[in-house]
DNA sequence: TCAACTGCTTGCTTTTTGCAACTGGTTTAA
DNA sequence: TTAAACCAGTTGCAAAAAGCAAGCAGTTGA
């Protein structure tokens, strides 16, 4: 029982549960890459994330509330991660480090047009996808009328990347 | 030359800046606490940095182009930390990190008063509080017509502080 | 002149990160 | 039926970072 946090604010406890340097990647990848298996975590990351790192917090992560862990039915020694309302509600955030990034970051143009989506959009796009976040992963109901803003999202990813691609191609 | 991040995402890059323990913490308590010189920033920290890690912040910090350091006219060892536009631009971060601190952890009552008010002015209050922080680190010229968003989040927090003393007090 | 204050630095131990190889079990396809 | 590929991690070790306590030279104010 050493549940002793360094203080009672609101930044710096937040900080104590996502301030490190891969936590926030594995629930990235989760949320805007809908990947939920170990393997897909590993070896589609975009930082090349270490295999005992992301064994490590993504149970640090469960145990916090952050993650949930449940078995896939389609395979004995799957497990599939997911988002929790703890986490879903970190989009706000993410979008205001998403802006930030691009304003002051090297960042390339296929891995941030999201966070530009994102941001050009505002709350209201956020509430929206964090409503789609909580049918994807905490099984609420979806209302069928709603396009889906993480299908707009990988449309526009992948489309800059196929546009880049044909540029490349053009250019050879 | 070794400026090789571990990829060009938005979040990612922001992370590589500004992802552990104690480089928010720094940037808080110069943007909240107006602490400018290394002594405030090492006696009055909340979460007790040590001086060598408090050092080696402030250095890689305006190594990155987050904050600036200039010599105190008054004393000639005294060096004066302020936030440059870069730093300033995290104050929405900072607001939704707070909002999800309190939302989610244990925060207490003093600490978190300030991003209560942050929370509920919204962006609006965001802006004003940005702009003030201009006049007050990067020398721009002030408004005085405005009243002033620290000294109002500094008000609520010193009320909270005494009203809680009072019922100490009270209580004994 | 001397105590207190200034921004750090040093030396040391503990903790975290990172790398690479490995494990035991499961599924798939020949 | 059996071998190859896939599954979620583990293990051992080296390097880096964090944390602690003490110390330092220069500066200031009484």
């Amino acid at each position: 029982m050493n549940e002793a946090y360094r203080s009672g604010c609101p930044i710096n406890l937040t900080l104590e549960v996502l301030g490190d340097r891969w936590s926030l990647i594995v629930i990235r990848d989760i949320m805007f890459g809908n990947r939920r298996h170990f393997r897909e975590l590993l070896q589609n990351s975009e930082e090349s994330i270490a295999s005992n790192i992301l064994a490590d917090r993504l149970k640090r992560l469960v145990e916090r509330g952050l993650l949930s862990r449940e078995d896939d039915p389609s395979h004995k020694q799957k497990g599939i991660y997911s988002l929790t309302e703890m986490s879903i509600r970190l989009v706000p955030i993410f979008a205001e480090m998403g802006a930030w990034g691009r304003r002051f970051m090297p960042v390339s143009e296929e891995l941030s047009i999201r966070a530009q989506l994102l941001e050009e959009g505002g709350r209201p796009l956020w509430e929206d996808f964090m409503e789609e976040l909580r049918v994807l992963h905490l099984h609420a109901p979806r209302d069928p009328a709603k396009p889906s803003v993480f299908d707009r999202l990988r449309a526009a990813y992948l489309e800059v990347v196929a546009r880049n691609a044909a540029a490349a191609d053009a250019a050879e």
